[in-house]
DNA sequence: CTCTCGATGGACT
DNA sequence: GTCCATCGAGAGA
């Protein structure tokens, strides 16, 4: 009935407490990092257990970082960029998505590290069963499309705002961290964020990194034209 | 208070 | 490739 992964036949060791001083540095730094770690969610009595690897993140960083939800300082919804490093922020977009981010950054300041993609491990029947219930019936729903996006991945973990501001390195924490790194061969690409505009993003801010070739990977957004009609 | 628009995903041409 | 559902955060009046 306790934690520790193994003993839910997680096959992966969870992190905790003490594993908090890898996340409280620089995101920019810390974010290639997660690329083979695992993210849990349902644990704790009575949870639905779901976990993929992490193959695609982008960090974002506080005052200097305009495409940063933390760049004007902090908000009601921003406010757990601000917390500890190892602090789940989940905010709610578009209306109908919520994205999850871990909470890294150096001591005085501000920063998250969004997961955009997930290759799924664990509870493969509960993902599809979430995403196929907020779906419209779509019979052709590829394992592919379960986590390969920021919001397609909270919705097949659960993950949603009361989960805001989880510590993921607590014991009683239903959402974890677990261990994982690339596998030998699997290279690692970075690029330029997705969805921010240009101005914010490319120019010596390629800070959208993936598991090259992995096919859990999200598809990038194609460049929009900017306001005027020229392309970038 | 009103208005804009977003760290998106899915359907459709 | 294009369109748009859907709503809260944040900015401005």
């Amino acid at each position: 009935m306790k934690s520790a992964g193994g003993e839910r036949g997680l096959g992966f060791r969870l992190l905790s407490a003490p594993e908090r001083a890898l996340l409280a540095a620089d995101p920019v730094e810390v974010a290639p990092s997660l690329l083979g770690k695992v993210l849990v969610a349902g644990l704790g009595e009575g949870g639905r257990l779901a976990a993929g690897r992490i193959v695609e993140v982008e960090a974002y960083r506080s005052s200097d970082d305009p495409a940063s939800h933390a760049f004007s300082g902090p908000t009601r919804r921003n406010e757990v960029m601000f917390r500890r490093p190892g602090s789940l922020y989940v905010y709610f977009t578009y209306g109908m998505h919520h994205c999850c981010n871990v909470v890294s950054h150096e001591e005085g300041e501000a920063g998250a590290i969004l997961i955009r993609a997930l290759e799924p491990l664990v509870g493969l029947d509960e993902m599809e069963t979430r995403r196929r219930a907020r779906l419209r019936a779509d019979a052709r729903l590829a394992a592919t499309a379960l986590c390969s996006g920021p919001g397609r991945l909270c919705q097949a973990l659960g993950i949603a705002r009361p989960d805001d501001g989880l510590d993921l390195l607590a014991e009683e924490s239903p959402v974890r961290l677990g261990e994982g790194r690339p596998r030998p061969g699997e290279a690692l690409a970075s690029g330029a964020r997705v969805g921010i505009s240009p101005a914010l993003s490319s120019a010596g801010r390629p800070w959208r990194w993936w598991l090259a070739g992995n096919p859990h990977v999200s598809t990038a957004r194609s460049p929009r034209p900017l306001p005027g009609g020229r392309w970038p």
